[in-house]
DNA sequence: TTGAAAGCGCTAACAT
DNA sequence: ATGTTAGCGCTTTCAA
């Protein structure tokens, strides 16, 4: 590979004049820039962007932290942070948390290899995140609230959330209401659970143990915890699934035990994903502002990246997409 | 930011003995390696991840390069990579190409800032690729076939894929197949669009130009062409459509103009994307191998890496995936 | 306008 | 077992 070293010795001149040409500095002659800009050519020369970085201690690049790549639930999200990132040209790489302590995205983080990060990762303990962020490397947090030098909290309302869909059914009278929950060490599942309880003992109506059912936030605990709920025999009349992806599992239970939604069962999401409004009936949700609450985690970060002052909570409303799984309950 | 330095100042030992202490190497007393490791708690020291590849000149960390990051389609390709690169212990991350010359894909391949890449971007041109490529950074591409130094291909054979999916209209009685294609410059839909006419050839059938519509590969463009198809009158039996995005799109303009698939109108997709078994009715479609590709896709890199001598074309094989979009032709 | 040289923070070969 | 030192490839200050 060849270095500057190489294009300035073949362009005969100094390693600080090569230097200067290729980067386009003004006090370079017009022929020896040419000299120059020939021989790298010539060579195939390839700056090293380590050395670069290094000499420049700062990348010009952010992180965005998830814990999973492949999670097609982020796109959105991924998509605004994408935008806001090149319209401040910098760069944005993403990586993944598996892998735990080892991890690419622990890696990056402790090791500074970018100017800053947008972690989604429930993984990502909140030490390492304390340890990793500072004045001079910001990280927004999406999925929790911590606080701490060089920490900034983007969240969206889970608990309100939670309280209007629960509130909708109710509203749609619906007494009876089961919760499927996501895993109990995740704080979204918690907000929204709570706003769950909340809607119900606003309404003097009180949660039955048996009809709460953990489904990890995935397609297949939703499907098992619905048959679960199908075993016990006595159905709830409407379901709150703490996530759509369970809810998709849900509602393939439902339809193999012959339970029609929503005249049979009403249904309801959250997350609002792709798949929703393709189901079978339409699944009624909680949409969460992906695209805003992305975009508005690039700018503050970038903010802070320019050394702006900027508040270091931010919490996003939330709506409701009414569609076709949940009926009125006479 | 502590340095490596600073840690072996205030441990009192020599910034080697440090470096050594820190990196777990045996021939540090424990003693040593304790007072190096309290030192560099103290100073809450994180080491700079670029000195480390600079000196090392490698950087165990690849780069997987998609046009878009956020598209959902990739997902078990991601997961797949991902997979393999945890097994070997290297660090992946993804980049966009969006952005042109400047893009964050371009830099990483150009700076070589990662060991080697699997590029999944029909916008990185071939010569970037053949700029980046070389002996000790290998590329994996994806998406279309190039020869060069360091460069591997791995592919699925679109062509037979786009001629099972017509062949199995065919068998199906269907004689008259419109094909809505993707856009004109996609070597993918070429290679589709071959396999469909060599089946169409095959089976003495003859293609009608105005049964060919573009659908540039995107929902909304699917949904035009139908509506184009619709508009033109006569219909044919079969639509074969060049990916799923636009089939979605298609199947909706059918349902809009009162056309049932299957009874009316069978549909093919290609792809077969997440939402496909959701779909009313349920999408028969080409399923690629996208989990074993990028498997693939991965271990060659890493043989590469490991210098291990691979072969630098790879074809894999399509499957369809028959549900119920399309019907016996009487 | 060009060149010489320092130094970013780290690893590793070599000397002790 | 520990210390000294060269050098990875680059940018940038300072001197010519």
């Amino acid at each position: 590979m060849a270095t500057i070293k190489d294009v300035a010795k073949l362009a005969g001149v100094a390693l600080s004049t090569a230097s200067y040409a290729m980067s386009g500095d003004s006090k370079v002659s017009a022929k020896t820039r040419e000299k120059v800009l020939a021989a790298a050519r010539q060579l195939n020369y390839q700056k090293n962007g380590f050395a670069m970085d290094l000499k420049r201690s700062r990348t010009n690049t952010i992180a965005l932290i998830l814990t999973d790549l492949s999670g097609p639930y982020y796109s959105e999200l991924i998509r605004s942070i994408q935008d806001v990132a090149l319209s401040n040209s910098y760069d944005l790489i993403a990586c993944s948390s598996m892998g735990g302590k080892d991890s690419t995205a622990v890696r990056y983080l402790l090791e500074k290899r970018v100017d800053g990060a947008i972690v989604l990762a429930h993984n990502i303990t909140v030490d390492l995140l304390h340890a990793a962020a500072g004045a001079r490397f910001p990280i927004v947090v999406m999925d929790r609230l911590i606080s701490g030098e060089g920490l900034i909290n983007v969240v969206v309302d889970s608990e309100q959330g939670g309280y209007s869909a629960t509130h909708y059914l109710i509203e749609k009278g619906h007494h009876s209401i089961a919760y499927i929950s996501g895993p109990a060490n995740s704080y979204d599942n918690a907000l929204r659970y709570q706003g769950y309880l909340r809607a119900m003992r606003e309404a003097g109506l009180n949660e039955k143990t048996k009809w709460k059912l953990s489904g990890n936030f995935v397609r297949e605990g939703g499907y098992k915890a619905t048959k679960m709920m199908l075993v016990q025999g006595e159905l709830p009349s409407a379901v709150f699934y703490a996530n759509d992806e369970m809810a998709v599992g849900g509602m393939k239970a439902l339809e193999e035990a012959g339970v029609s939604v929503p005249d049979d069962l009403s249904v309801i999401g959250f997350d609002d994903i792709q798949l929703a409004e393709y189901l079978q009936p339409r699944l009624t949700t909680i949409r969460q502002p992906m695209y805003e609450s992305g975009s508005l985690a690039g700018h503050l970060l970038f903010q802070r990246l320019n050394g702006d002052e900027v508040n270091d909570f931010y919490k996003l409303k939330i709506e409701l997409i009414e569609r076709s799984s949940v009926k009125i309950n006479s």
